[in-house]
RNA sequence: GGGGGAUUAGCUCAGUUGGUUAGAGCGCUACCUUGACAUGGUAGAGGUCCCGAGUUCGAAUCUCGGAUCUCCUACCA
């Protein structure tokens, strides 16, 4: 079905068509089929309600790359979608809408509340996945997963049950990160540090003995003076020892606190007095617990203080409490001075204000498997690529503590806790956890919280299956998809999500047991490789926001580029693990190679019928030595060069280098040289060797195809069908990609010997004809295609190399005569390995420039023989280095010194 | 304070275990609308591989020190 082509290259209809097709005829769908391997990837899940970005892009792309790769290769490929739920984030925008409309979440209650996010979720979600589509992301749709979907958050709720028997989930009263805008804790995880330009005060308090003594004390809150149980200084502070254990005054509202000596003050910072607030700072909470000091909570949940801070305070917003505490300080003469300081102060994620510690009553979570999960990555069965992120990931290990996972929002899976009405809530007997709850519920009341988002997406890997369900599917499915291959994200998230979506499957998958065996991890973990890449920035490095406006929409970029022109281009420029440098014109080199691809075939298309093309057997059977040119030979070599590249570059994880290697191959190699070099054959059909050039196209281009098509999906698959490589009604994806040995050896056995001495000798052929065009251009003629050349050839097999290819030479270089000679005066050369090529120029030459170009080619190649030499006189460069290498070297000694001779002589013949 | 990472052409970056004259894309210059492609072709200019020391026959590559940038992490108020 070989059908026209366009002259450029129009993805627009293109991909929306196969798209559809695909997903018509079910390409995408992952089933559990017995003797293939599975190949599993879990799409991180996308905030329901996010739209798609850049960083969405990189990250489906990759994984739509490995997705499509295992297909090729045989492989049953599941790539399972779905949305994450985004508690916070969801509740903030849901909560915004209704501020617009002069409402809040506590005046219209729970329910209703939950009607609008539900609303809000079902508006917007979607969207995204829909977005992805237009990428060409070959997700299998029909398991689209929301982490709010009724099973899920079961799952999710069993997670928590078995947690809370297993003695891991517990409640606690500590300093949690408060968002006053969210109203609701927060993990370590989502206090984002800023740095701040903030003031320093310093203050004075008296002591309570001594009328008219003060100590100094420095802060940067001020407003929290309120909140002070005691003043600390270091137990080995001459200054301040005889004054442990007296008092000092408190001067709002006026108290008598003690002074207490504890290490965790530093001696050498400001005055080396601390004062100790345990209610709203968490080096002063623990302070306080070692002395036993009251805590004093002056806050309200909002943010402004309470009455505990005086009449004066009540009711006020911190920071303006700030201003007044320090006016109050001044006019009762207790401020020493301001200075400007600059402090990192914790954000809460969300609500982009700072954090408030505040004591409160929350669910937590102690990691289970912690020494199992450092263990599943020292030992290898998780590789995380590239490798340094092992060490990010086993420092917060390491350091680990235990998670807050209780949040006090509505959008959510709720606590599965139940608490009896009216009863001490800190007697066990008076809680009831479980996912259905109690079977008297009237005598019970619900916790009113809700789970961190991450305490649920730290089950993605296996509740999309169904976890803990045991019927048929899910058991089967988890047998066969469990563990999942690979895992591509952020770095961003690994603490987030990665390390412990690894405890949970370590402690979740397969019986609760104390601790764990390197067999039992293996079977455990919840994938094998974690592929992490880097955050896109702008050109200037910074992050990708709405508010600076320097986040292009992935649609507008797709609607400029294609969606394969986007892929390529953004895996192209994304080195493996570090940050990537977003600029709209590096992706132009996707569209433009889309476009070369596009020519390619149809330049291919115009020189023949594409029949023979229906299996790889087909065009293997065209193919004979008989047939295939030095440049056919050549071109086939590096076939098989780039499908061992390939295979290389996907077992190490580099897929900038993969769309390098493609792109070398097909445009550098197979465009720019072999289709150039074949021309000939091609355009005429009287060719004896037209149709070997044929099938050795036919073959580069549907391999090449293949190697493609995990990058670019829909460009591929238009000319896999119009090229003819497939049976109507069948996909690129039903064909395998062979590997590059077997290719090899597919090729031998039909008698095609791909020979790597004669695709060197290419190698120089292509030297020469590079040199002639260089003297062409020296000399302004490098349009005209009648000139003639003189070659004088290195020895006897470089002239019969010549002889060979001296039509392609001729058609490559612009000459229309060549002529092999002993001796050439008089005329500009250019030195190659397999001899000297010279532009006859009738008139005279301009010898003097002439002279410069030769000058400045022997001044280069002195150096080179300098070092030659001096390496190769080096007794012990002779004797400690390879021999190999030593050869190499004498090698190359004698070719540069025999190009400098000849270089010598031609200068020597211009006088 | 601790730990990563980076530093190679004007820009963005490759450079695989140390081994021919350090590469690519973009940009720039010149020429070319030659029967796939101007989203194209050909040729070219442009580099003290951040600095210093060391290991080695040999260092962009390994070691140490330094500089600059950047990210993560941390309870100096």
């Amino acid at each position: 079905m070989a059908t026209e082509l366009n002259q450029s290259y129009d993805p627009k209809n293109v991909e929306s068509k196969w798209y559809k097709a695909w997903e018509d005829n079910g390409c995408f769908e992952g089933e559990v089929v017995e003797g293939k391997d599975p190949f599993t990837i879990m799409i991180p899940p996308p905030n329901v309600t996010g739209m798609l970005h850049m960083g969405h892009v990189l990250d489906n792309t990759l994984q739509d790359i490995f997705i499509r790769r295992a297909r090729i290769e045989g492989k049953s490929a599941l790539w399972h979608p779905g949305t994450d739920h985004a508690s916070i984030a969801t509740q903030v925008k849901v909560e915004q809408a209704l501020k617009k409309e002069g409402t809040h979440r506590r005046d219209i209650g729970r329910e209703k509340f939950l009607e609008r996010a539900w609303k809000w979720s079902d508006d917007h979600g979607g969207i995204i996945l829909n977005q992805l589509r237009t990428l060409g992301a070959s997700c299998d749709w029909r398991r689209t997963t929301f982490t709010m979907d009724p099973d899920y958050v079961r799952s999710v709720q069993e997670a928590f049950v078995k947690l809370y028997d297993r003695g891991f989930i517990y409640r606690g009263k500590r300093l949690v990160n408060w968002c006053p805008v969210s109203q609701t804790a927060l993990s370590n995880e989502e206090v984002i540090m800023k740095p701040q330009n903030g003031k320093m005060y310093k203050m004075r308090y008296e002591l309570v003995d001594e009328p008219g003594r003060f100590l100094e004390i420095s802060t940067t809150r001020p407003e929290t003076i309120m909140g002070d149980s005691a003043v600390a200084v270091h137990p080995e502070d001459e200054r301040y020892k005889d004054l442990v254990g007296k008092k000092i005054w408190r001067p709002f509202p006026k108290a008598e606190i003690p002074i207490v000596a504890d290490r965790a003050v530093e001696l050498d910072f400001g005055t080396g007095v601390l004062k100790v607030t345990p209610a709203h700072d968490q080096a002063d909470f623990d302070i306080g617990k070692r002395h036993n000091l009251p805590v004093i909570d002056i806050m309200n949940p909002d943010g402004t203080l309470n009455e505990l801070a005086g009449e004066e305070f009540a009711g006020v917003e911190r920071f303006k409490a700030r201003k007044m505490a320090v006016k109050k300080l001044e006019e009762l003469g207790l401020l020493v001075e301001i200075e400007d300081y600059e402090n990192n102060v914790g954000y809460s994620e969300r609500g982009d204000v700072p954090i408030e510690p505040r004591l409160s009553e929350q669910w937590y979570l102690k990691y289970p498997k912690v020494e199992e999960a450092k263990r599943a990555v020292e030992n290898g069965t998780i590789k995380f690529h590239p490798k340094r992120w092992e060490k990010v990931y086993l420092h917060w290990l390491n350091n680990i503590q235990d998670w807050c996972i209780s949040r006090q929002l509505w959008w959510g899976q709720r606590i599965p806790v139940w608490y009896k009405k009216g009863e001490d809530r800190k007697d066990p007997a008076n809680i009831h956890v479980s996912v259905d709850g109690p079977s008297d519920p009237e005598n019970w009341e619900q916790d009113d919280d809700v789970l961190d988002t991450w305490a649920s997406s730290y089950l993605w890997p296996f509740a999309t299956f169904g976890w803990p369900n045991t019927d048929e599917k899910t058991k089967r499915e988890l047998d066969y998809f469990f563990p999942t291959s690979m895992l591509v994200t952020g770095f961003d998230i690994i603490f987030f999500w990665v390390a412990r979506m690894i405890m949970a499957s370590l402690e979740l998958m397969g019986e609760d047991k104390e601790t764990l065996t390197d067999e039992e991890i293996e079977k455990r973990v919840p994938f094998k490789d974690i592929f992490i890449h880097g955050l896109i920035r702008d050109p200037k490095g910074r992050k990708m926001s709405k508010s600076l406006g320097n986040s292009p929409d992935p649609l507008d970029l797709i609607e400029k580029f294609g969606a394969d022109g986007l892929r390529f281009g953004i895996v192209n420029i994304a080195p493996s693990g570090a940050d990537i440098l977003f600029a709209e014109e590096r992706l132009e080199i996707g569209r433009n190679f889309c476009n070369k691809l596009w020519n390619a075939c149809r330049f291919r298309q115009m020189n023949g019928t594409t029949d023979g093309n229906r299996s790889q057997e087909l065009i293997l059977d065209r193919l004979s030595n008989a047939q295939i040119d030095g440049y056919g030979n050549w071109i086939l070599y590096r076939l098989l060069e780039t499908l061992k590249d390939v295979e290389v570059q996907f077992e190490k994880f580099e897929m900038h280098q993969l769309t390098h290697s493609l792109y070398n191959f097909f445009w550098g190699d197979f465009c720019d040289w072999y289709v150039e070099a074949a021309k000939a054959m091609l355009l005429s059909k009287d060719d004896p060797r037209h149709d070997g050039a044929l099938a050795v196209s036919d073959l580069v281009i549907r391999e090449s195809l293949l190697l493609l098509h995990p990058v670019m999906p829909h460009i591929t698959e238009e000319l896999w069908q119009s090229m003819g490589y497939c049976e109507e009604g069948q996909f690129l994806q039903n064909s395998t990609l062979i590997k590059s040995a077997d290719l090899n050896a597919a090729l031998a056995a039909k008698g095609v010997t791909v020979d790597v001495a004669a695709a060197l000798r290419i190698e120089q052929v292509k030297e020469l004809i590079t040199q002639a065009r260089a003297v062409k251009a020296e000399y302004n003629v490098a349009s005209k295609r009648d000139v003639t050349l003189f070659v004088t050839p290195t020895d006897e097999s470089c002239a019969a190399s010549l002889e060979d290819n001296l039509d392609t030479i001729k058609r490559l270089a612009g000459a229309a005569v060549i002529e092999l000679r002993d001796n050439v005066e008089n005329a500009p050369g250019s030195v190659s390995a397999l001899g000297t090529v010279y532009l006859d120029l009738a008139s005279a030459v301009d010898v003097d420039a002439e002279r410069e170009r030769l000058g400045k080619e022997l001044q280069k190649l002195e150096k080179v023989i300098a070092a030659g030499n001096g390496k190769l006189k080096n007794e012990t460069f002779i004797s400690k280095a390879p021999p190999q290498v030593v050869e190499g070297a004498r090698k190359q000694l004698a070719e540069t010194q025999a190009k400098y001779d000849e270089i010598k002589r031609l200068l020597a013949s211009f006088g």
